[in-house]
RNA sequence: GUGCCUGUAGCUCAGCUGGAUAGAGCGACAGACUCCGACUCUGUAGGCCGCAGGUUCGACUCCUGUCAGGCACACCA
């Protein structure tokens, strides 16, 4: 685990305490209680590598101008030995720090030393860590919110991985309750409508079931469905696929029974999709966690007894109320109807007791869509009844998806007249893309998709721009490796020759790797990764423009070669923490 | 009506717990290879950081108000 700018940081703090202490000792300044102070990173490289406040955080306490602190303070402190070769004051009383060469030089070592580790971080101090995402659910296709959230939580485990937690991945699947109704409830209506006479003539017009639900999907005028089931053509699909196997047969049944078979048969069905689906988005889950095993095992009955017992919940009119508003939310809710059966809240209720008791997760995080952030204060409400720190909850908002094409939104797809599901999405797009641009933006901002633009195989597309980066590398080092120059190791004192403006700032940027790892996961945003990995190809491009290799003295060819390995090592690992494909030749 | 989110360059967006002259990409305009991958790079133009107050040495950042857009306000999930 190595952070070369926090350990610089650390460093710098202790050298002007060190000063402090000394000037104290001295009798210059009085032994004041020592103010808070900040050491920054300037955006301006001219203002250092370093800079703090340290001056004139203390002009009020020591009651002095700042910047006549900052010449004690320089001449106090003790650069010899350390990574800093250089001091300078400046503006108002800003100190500011310059890295020596040999700091950077050890910068490409480590990160050629740590190989495919260099970035990981041990903050998360290995807490388990449950990252719950998409949960789409098992009645029907995977949508573009969808898809979003997949690139997200997805990317969001690996950056919390990398940040040194303990990440599982889940997905919750809504095998139970209404919408499983419901789903059941559709199907048993399209399964009535292939057994009528009026099927039995169309039918014979399409070999495949996909054209024959299309037909009957678009024939809404003689094959009528009500409003509160769902309406798409899968759910045809299902049905006639069912009616293949068993016919008519289930017409003699009850209702019950035959809806029961019909969600028994399709429900796997759908679910086995889904795993696919994100399969080839390349998620994968550590768990699928199914809603019916709380209900089976009486985990729903019990958190609303322990609800019960913790005196937050109340009757009227017949329902069973949780006392939410005292927590925050803004009204009370119900947990169990006047008819009896519990509302959707409760197994919500029992699903996170389990993920943070029964499973005993530090941390869950949910990815919601804007949509769902009403149900934020009452989740955290409820758990807080049961005795849990609210905290543990963490959610992830984010917000829509606005996919652009030809300028224009494109909003649905034109074959089904639906929204465009993930599954059409990456028929259009390449997976890299996808993955790439969803995580473009940070979660809780509107975004708009370019399809156009992810599809564009040049430098305005950024996933390609980063990968074209790796790609430049792998070519030199080829080059070079062919024409037998070794890429051997190289001692610090050797790479002190990349003095150049662009090897320094290349080299500071890779060194911050670290750093923007624990932002991110801190942040629990995976986008910070996304951006970091294109301002690297940027800084790359503008180096290899710059500083020449071939044709450079040898020891300069060597050390601007060990440069690009390092680039070439950060470019892999952030490409890889955000499962994008890494190519050696485009 | 109430709550949450968002207003930064023509467009899409960064801006870390308040810091120095507000940034990037795209678009526009002007340039750079007989030379390591031009799928690249350089330069120019473009801003009352929605608006108005407040807090302080200092505000895009914090507080209050206000305007505009998105979303949510079920004994649906």
């Amino acid at each position: 685990m190595i952070n070369p700018i926090k350990s610089a940081s650390a460093e710098l703090r202790e050298l002007l305490m060190n000063a402090l202490g000394r000037m104290t000792a001295e009798g210059k300044i009085e032994a004041a209680l020592l103010p808070t102070f900040n050491i920054e990173i300037p955006a301006d490289k001219s203002h250092g590598d370093f800079a703090s406040n340290i001056a004139m955080a203390c002009a009020k306490p020591l009651k002095s101008a700042p910047r006549k602190i900052a010449e004690m303070i320089c001449e106090a402190i003790i650069l010899d030995g350390s990574s800093f070769e250089r001091v300078e004051i400046a503006g108002p009383g800003f100190i500011n720090f310059f890295l020596s060469q040999t700091w950077f030089s050890e910068v490409v070592n480590d990160v050629i030393d740590n190989g495919s580790e260099y970035g990981r971080t041990d903050t998360g101090r290995n807490k388990k860590i449950l990252v719950e995402f998409v949960s789409a659910n098992p009645t029907g296709p995977m949508h573009i919110g969808n898809a979003r959230g997949g690139a997200i939580g997805d990317c969001l485990s690996s950056v919390l991985d990398w940040a040194g937690y303990s990440v599982s991945r889940e997905f919750y699947v809504n095998d139970a309750g209404n919408q499983v109704q419901k789903f059941g409830k559709s199907l048993d209506l399209r399964y009535s409508q292939i057994c009528s006479e009026k099927c039995a003539d169309l039918m014979k017009n399409y070999t495949s079931n996909e054209e024959f639900a299309q037909a009957v999907y678009d024939n809404s005028n003689e094959f009528p469905m009500p409003d509160d089931v769902y309406l798409g053509a899968d759910i045809i699909v299902h049905a006639k696929n069912f009616y293949d196997i068993h016919v008519d047969k289930y017409m003699n049944e009850t209702e019950e029974v035959r809806r029961d078979a019909l969600c028994t048969y399709a429900m796997p069905i759908n679910i086995q999709k889904l795993e696919d689906d994100l399969g080839k988005y390349r998620i994968k889950y550590d768990t699928w966690f199914r809603e019916s095993t709380l209900h089976n095992s009486g985990a729903v009955e019990e958190v609303i007894e322990l609800l019960k017992k913790s005196g937050y919940t109340y009757e009227e009119e017949g329902a069973l109320w949780f006392k939410s508003s005292e927590f925050g939310d803004e009204k009370d809710r119900v947990l169990v109807r006047a008819n009896g059966i519990p509302t959707y809240f409760v197994p919500d209720i029992a699903y996170h007791y389990n993920k943070l008791c029964t499973r005993g997760f530090d941390t869950a995080i949910d990815i919601l869509g804007a949509d769902h952030h009403g149900y934020v204060p009452r989740m955290k409400a409820a758990l807080q009844a049961l005795g849990i720190a609210p905290e543990r909850l963490n959610v992830v908002i984010m917000q829509m998806v606005l996919l652009m094409k030809n300028g224009e939104v494109y909003k649905l797809s034109k074959r089904s007249g639906k929204a465009v599901t993930l599954e059409t999405l990456l028929d259009e797009i390449p997976i890299d893309a996808a993955r790439f641009f969803f995580n473009l933006r940070e979660a809780n901002s509107h975004f708009e998709f370019d399809l156009d633009l992810a599809i564009e195989q040049s430098s305005k597309n950024p996933v390609y721009y980063v990968q074209y980066a790796h790609a430049r590398i792998c070519s030199i080092l080829r080059n070079f490796e062919s024409e037998g120059i070794a890429l051997s190791k190289m001692s610090n004192t050797a790479l002190n020759i990349l003095t150049a403006p662009e090897e320094k700032e290349l080299i500071r940027f890779i060194a911050s790797l670290p750093n923007t790892v624990d932002s991110a996961a801190k942040d629990y945003d995976p986008s910070k990764i996304t951006r970091y990995s294109v301002e690297l190809a940027s800084l790359f491009h503008k180096f290899y423009d710059k500083c020449r290799i071939k044709g450079a003295e040898d020891e300069l060819v060597s050390a601007r070669l060990s440069l690009c390995i390092a680039v070439k090592t950060v470019l892999k690992n952030t490409l890889d923490m955000l499962k994008i494909e890494c190519p050696e030749k485009m």
